[in-house]
DNA sequence: TTTTTTACCGACTAAGTGGTCGGTAAAAAT
DNA sequence: ATTTTTACCGACCACTTAGTCGGTAAAAAA
């Protein structure tokens, strides 16, 4: 497992710089031959540890993508809190590190979903993976929170978490171009006001 | 201005042919080729009508994509009524009309946005006035609907235009992968409680 | 020490890519 | 009747694409 070293450190060099590559440019505007040329690699190199360029993008999404939502986005709303002021700090972390981040190219995880739909069936439903566990994680945090008194009980959870996740895609993808604080901080007030909405209320005296 | 309808019927039906590729297939991912053998006519054709590639899709989105936004989702909402009652009958319209469309690929406008963002300006520049002009109309049919008494007063204008505008847009990337009605009836329902949120409250007696 | 495996090189291929250009038949202008 | 313009054809160009393959130096195994 540990034997094969160099490999795995090859491998990972390609796939980050792939990722980046694919990120900033898209899947079906960046080449193979664009990736190793900004490695110093080869052709041979590539085709000895990736069997197609479609191989290669599923082990960057199953190692990085993966990873990318996981820590942004998933393990940040684990606890037994409020959900919503862990998802309120969950979202604003994420937006704030997009916003000073002067490369970003919006939401990775939608914008391979938007870009593979219905084109490549196979990538696609690897993102859809992740995508389902981001919100199995949210629906059970709502559904905690009710348990825990902050979250009504008349609140559908499921219909909570795809409300949070579309607009959230959304915002992403609209704050790339420019204006980010703006929108940042108008969609986080909405955030708000939606969630106080669905704020187990105290009892009327 | 009537005089070459045949050069605007041909120039349309490459529009037509070639926004219904694109968007089914991705800018980058289709070729004037496919879009030429689909309508059999010939590279001569192509570029005796439009200068590049890049002119080309700038005649679409201002001939073509600008009317369906248009009549999708601004002309709707204009008017007296309560503006969320526009909003939500607009909404769901343009849900269902997607959910039964058996080539759904997604919002247009959040699909090229999303493709050209940072990759081609010129392009995003044309994509992002289409949605300025949606965003004006949403703030000023919300200001419109706080005089008319349907909107609380506290309420952020801006705000929820970005608000919603995230999350139809992420509601309709996420659409794509199926389960359509289910996530339609979902975001709805979400989209009811929220403004429910915003609305004003009678004078409590 | 010899053999085999690993990790990589880079020339090559076949199929595209956006774009050019000389030609041409029919229609319109003269 | 002649000339010019319109709308289109399709061969062609330089270049890029994903993917193949024979080779090879260094390391590991025998």
């Amino acid at each position: 497992m540990d034997k094969n070293l160099k490999r795995m450190a090859t491998m990972h060099r390609m796939q980050v710089t792939g990722l980046e590559l694919f990120y900033k440019n898209g899947y079906y505007n960046t080449s193979i031959d664009d990736i190793l040329k900004s490695l110093s690699l080869s052709k041979g190199a590539f085709y000895y540890h990736f069997q197609s360029k479609e191989d290669f993008f599923v082990s960057i999404v199953q190692n990085l993508i993966v990873r990318k939502v996981y820590s942004m986005l998933i393990e940040p709303i684990e606890g037994k809190e409020n959900p919503f002021t862990v998802i309120d700090k969950c979202f604003e972390n994420a937006l704030e590190t997009a916003e000073h981040n002067e490369m970003d190219y919006g939401f990775v995880l939608s914008n391979f979903i938007s870009e593979f739909n219905r084109r490549n069936t196979v990538i696609s439903n690897y993102l859809m993976d992740i995508y389902k566990v981001w919100e199995v994680n949210l629906i059970s945090i709502l559904q905690k929170g009710k348990s825990d008194g902050y979250v009504d009980r008349h609140v559908d959870s499921e219909g909570v978490a795809t409300y949070l996740i579309s607009s959230y895609m959304g915002v992403r993808t609209l704050m790339v171009q420019g204006n980010c604080r703006n929108l940042r901080y108008k969609y986080m007030q909405q955030l708000r006001q939606y969630f106080n909405s669905l704020t187990q209320k105290e009892a009327v005296l």
